[in-house]
DNA sequence: CCCTGATTCGC
DNA sequence: GCGAATCAGG
């Protein structure tokens, strides 16, 4: 993936509007938060140095083979169709969990966790999927917490999703 | 452990 | 120019 004239433009963008590396990486794809850092500071656009740079690092004599053979670009798992129209939820498991609980969190013992707030741009592997709000509504937006491995949701919204573990009260006997 | 940006350096 | 590897800090 080269960095085309639209994509310095919306890196420039999306970094002017604080978003971090990896922020926007994911949105611009097939690119990784590296690559990202690497091109604004050969834009020269480093932004403010805040305090990262602080050390004085003496070079490393790095000599490991520069092979990559673990990258085996899996991101397609989590890649949302960006520009297109993929407004609707596809993440949905076979339970169809109801973000009820969300909606009113009084009718949930456990405390919900801050919202992210998280965009479907936003969306990754590890970043939870719970939808909040209706989708096509304004308010319309996910969880964004860090999700479980292997799960779509974080660890809270697992719970509600599969209605099992913790959740689960010792009302009912496994078989 | 998760993340952040910074830097170096082989390509 | 590019970006992975690595680092250093939070």
């Amino acid at each position: 993936m080269s960095w085309t004239d639209e994509r310095v433009e919306l890196l420039k963008k999306l970094w002017a509007e604080g978003l971090s590396a990896s922020q926007v990486a994911s949105e611009l794809g097939g690119v990784t938060r590296n690559a990202v850092i690497g091109k604004v500071h050969r834009l020269g656009l480093s932004g403010r140095a805040k305090t990262t740079t602080t050390a004085p690092r003496p070079r490393r004599p790095r000599n490991q083979q520069t092979s990559r053979p673990a990258r085996t670009s899996s991101s397609s798992t989590a890649a949302p169709s960006v520009g297109a129209t993929a407004l609707k939820v596809e993440s949905q498991p076979q339970s169809a969990p109801q973000p009820k609980a969300v909606k009113n969190p009084q009718a949930d013992p456990v405390v919900v966790p801050i919202s992210k707030r998280a965009s479907i741009l936003t969306l990754t592997e590890t970043t939870c999927k719970w939808p909040i709000g209706d989708p096509g509504d304004t308010d319309f937006h996910f969880c964004g917490h860090k999700s479980e491995s292997g799960s779509p949701y974080c660890k809270y919204h697992s719970e509600i999703a599969y209605n099992t573990g913790a959740d689960r009260r010792r009302s009912k006997k496994a078989s």
